[in-house]
DNA sequence: TTGACACATACCCATATGGGTATATGTTTG
DNA sequence: CAAACATATACCCATATGGGTATGTGTCAA
């Protein structure tokens, strides 16, 4: 078996960095194919390839004008993503308890050389949203 | 050019379900290969496999204990992921709001026929977080 | 109608994947 | 030391990828 296809759900399809600047790039408004083209710096195609891949998930929607496709952003699909991710949230927040620690520690035995080095504390008040 | 490697950021790491099923077992704390092997059902040398990407992009981390190796989740590198995708949170919130518009209207329609359907409250209660 | 324009699709190809199976490496026990 | 145990690696393989290039499809203008 091979890797699952980008277009098996959002986690897949957002993996690939160019599908996220074109997210990023609709995050302002609906654009055309061809803005994003030139927005991205990618050809056309390949452009086309990574928004049917998008479409599949369900993270763009088009809208037809003319002879242009207007693509706008749909961000429900993400939605998944941000609840598998923000349960972790609380590890990398732990992660900076832990840096806390050592530096309360690093502070304390270096107290006499240095004794207002307070630096710790912008820390810990960004780490203070445990419960 | 081929897909991106599984190992280049945690968005490719994680977009497969079997390493995201591995991070939520480790989630509970340390475990050996063997352990996760049984909880996952897949075979060891698949598993050992994920784990290595996982290590190569720092999601986990490694401690030899006798025979054993114990993993251990590092939530560090998902932060990228949230921050990414947490952009987006307004934007199926929106949703909800044209979901929640919809109810309201239907509502309004059906208010002679049940009177007391306040379930729509609920979503409106989840989508306030709106400024 | 013809041509220009905007976009989608069809190919070709090098590449890494993830599962399967066999085997190497390292550790504990008898 | 040998055997059992726990992991890591080395392969083989079918598959989808993403970029490149060429071409189809539909729309507007002259």
């Amino acid at each position: 078996m091979a890797r699952a296809a980008t277009t098996t759900d959002a986690f897949n399809a957002v993996a690939e960095p160019r599908r996220r600047e074109i997210l990023d790039a609709l995050a302002g408004g609906e654009l055309a194919v061809g803005d994003l083209t030139e927005l991205l710096g990618l050809a056309q195609p390949q452009v086309s390839k990574h928004l049917r891949v998008l479409r599949e998930v369900g993270l763009v929607d088009v809208r037809d004008d003319g002879r242009r496709r207007l693509y706008r952003v749909n961000g429900a699909p993400l939605r998944a993503v941000h609840d598998w991710v923000v349960r972790y949230e609380r590890l990398w927040n732990e992660r900076f308890d832990l840096i806390d620690d050592v530096l309360d520690e690093l502070t304390r035995t270096t107290s006499e050389a240095s004794e207002a080095s307070g630096s710790s504390t912008a820390t810990t008040e960004e780490t203070g949203r445990g419960d």
